[in-house]
DNA sequence: CTCTATGCAAAATATTTGCAAGGGA
DNA sequence: TCCCTTGCAAATATTTTGCATAGAG
């Protein structure tokens, strides 16, 4: 499962963006993990991160790859999916969305919200700020 | 918020029948374990279950926690709730549910399923086992 | 030039495993 | 009796932090 050259495109210049209005320096190592997360449908956990962007910069280390999922999460730009039992796993698709997750296999995916589920602005008096939707197969 | 006491019964029965099924012996230990979860609405992580436990069994081990919830989740007797960024809550409510995750507050609530969600039973092939719908406060 | 990011190491936290002894069925 | 469970300690795994240096804006 790959994702389109202009829906990658809009998630890095999102991203350039992003940084720029922050005044964040846009080094090489963080565009690498970001893009590691964007530029597929994989779902990518921290080891597979730290892996990926090895490749390229084989320096790099683990505690840069965490702290740049930490701020990337805080700036919106990727969102955290939690499994049970096992690492999180990451996201860049900012659309309300879904997940199936297959433990099995080790995969997670997209998935449309079905149209019949209109969420709640508020509950307990709160903003809804995000809503995740988890199949477990 | 706590549960009612027919709730609470069905769900201890639940698990001592369990139990006996799989042929596994029911320490006091494990009940104080099951107990801490099914008693509440409180969806506690392993160290609150931990100091729970604690406050009746000075000597138990954090192993053996962590040990036991493994084991009641692959009885199908509680279920882990990840959340994002904190160690996993534990759920004993076994019929399919949503939940509303409250970071700030550090809490987790219970809601019932909208009526308008209906699941699909299968999804790439393979059989939906449980599903999620979690809210971000 | 200024400020953040990086890389490294160490610390803190979380989880799993092995094993001897104890206790339920 | 048999086998699972417990508690302890050690091993692993995961995540965070501090600090000196390098590099982006």
């Amino acid at each position: 499962m790959t994702i389109t050259q202009q829906e990658l495109s809009q998630r890095l210049e999102n991203f350039r963006n992003k940084s720029r209005q922050e005044h964040l320096p846009l080094t090489p190592q963080k565009s690498a993990i970001f893009q590691a997360i964007a530029s597929s449908c994989e779902h990518p956990n921290v080891s597979e991160i730290y892996q990926q962007v090895k490749s390229e910069f084989p320096n790099i280390s683990l505690a840069t790859v965490y702290n740049n999922l930490k701020k990337f999460e805080s700036l919106g730009l990727i969102v955290e999916i939690p499994v049970p039992g096992e690492p999180s796993r990451y996201d860049a698709k900012l659309e309300i969305h879904s997940h199936a997750v297959d433990s099995a296999a080790g995969r997670v995916y997209d998935l449309e919200n079905p149209q019949s589920l209109s969420l709640p602005k508020k509950l307990f008096g709160k903003t809804v700020k995000h809503a995740n939707l988890i199949y477990y197969l």
